[in-house]
DNA sequence: CGTATTGGATAGTTATACTCTCTAATATTG
DNA sequence: CAATATTAGAGAGTATAACTATCCAATACG
């Protein structure tokens, strides 16, 4: 396949995958000579996933990278690779430090010590719950214990079902890279439905009625 | 309260607030004076929400600026005002036509019927869930319809928890204010609970360790 | 053989979210 | 009351992300 191919088929101009290939996100096609260069159906694959996380994800372009440089990163072992991945999902921007931080870091620290997940304590996850709770409470929003464990329970059945989409034969590369497709898109799925469903529990309270702009 | 105080109030830099006022996002104070107005504890809530909905729930500020506009218009009633602020939330951003769009389109309403949720059919949600299903599809991933309602039964659960922690005797303005910050700061706490259930699975599938960088 | 395409690099563009500077008026303080 | 600091409001400047366009020499293909 050359580049126009692969442009064709992936729906990206021809001058952005130029760029994905600058900055290190697809991997350079096996040039044939000065000027070609030919792309495999794992390019496709790759970019496919790019637009993907990006387009629908909302996952900058620098975090895509991360989670592809751990995918490609042949050291790493299958029971690492998917962790290690997810990790670059989420920012490592520090939370802000105050009452609140500490009382965000202290309940996610009863929550997960209760519910007995094998969880790294510095996953960047953990630090976006910390970070999530911190705000609701200097919002003055405080969340009850039992309705954070009830949500844990919820993401944990959802993540299961997740998971079960995954064909445990297929090369180790196509699982990584589509447990990353399946976690970010089903979140976006989980929050399309979380709103939705909003809406429906606030037509309950106060009536019908379709919002308008 | 001066510009200063505000600032200093929010942790806000007060040319970052002169922007926001600027930008329409946050209302003006009095004026007192040519070279004084005066801030309440109102513009402060606003602007710690303001704070809250861009950096952890990553919102554009052209969106919050959406839905400060539909809570300030005293125009909607009450029971119309949650929705259509969370209507301000998603893009609009048009769904790719193509057969994984008409698939997921089908998918949805199938879904939405079965569910008998009272949602608008033309809730901007209703396309991130279409975006996010027919992307799915064009990585090969099909969604079972029972993974999906469950998913739904969840996401419902979870907003049914969301929306009982609010105070209804507060003023109607406050309330939904309120109500915001929860959908998205409680969108952010199941994606940091997904993350890790998953990290716990798949530890227990492949074995424990620390992943790295 | 000549027109079109390609790889690779460099420069330019658009959008977002600030951040800085300026001015005249006013507030505060010694 | 004089000197200093602060403010509202507007405009311009900056940083970053994510493209998009242009160029050139070297092929490819009809």
């Amino acid at each position: 396949m050359r580049i126009s191919e692969l442009s064709r088929a992936s729906g990206v101009p021809v001058a952005t995958i130029k760029y994905y290939l600058r900055e290190g996100l697809l991997p350079r096609g096996e040039t044939t000579s000065a000027t070609q260069a030919v792309y495999s159906s794992a390019h496709l694959r790759r970019l496919r996933l790019i637009r993907a996380l990006a387009e629908v994800g909302d996952v900058p372009l620098a975090r895509i990278r991360g989670v592809l440089d751990a995918v490609d990163d042949e050291q790493i072992g299958p029971h690492l690779l998917l962790g290690t991945a997810l990790y670059q999902l989420d920012s490592d921007a520090p939370a802000e430090e105050d009452d609140s931080a500490d009382q965000a870091r202290q309940t996610a620290e009863r929550l997960l010590s209760g519910l007995g997940w094998r969880t790294y304590s510095g996953s960047p996850a953990r630090g976006r719950l910390v970070r999530a709770l911190a705000t609701l409470d200097r919002l003055g929003l405080t969340i009850p214990p039992e309705v954070l464990s009830r949500y844990a329970e919820l993401a944990h059945e959802a993540a299961e079902r997740d998971l079960e989409l995954l064909d445990a034969a297929a090369p180790r590369e196509e699982i990584v890279e589509r447990a990353i497709a399946i976690t970010v898109l089903m979140e976006q799925t989980f929050t399309a439905l979380h709103r939705m469903a909003q809406e429906d529990i606030s037509a309950g309270r106060f009536g019908t009625g379709a919002p308008g702009c």
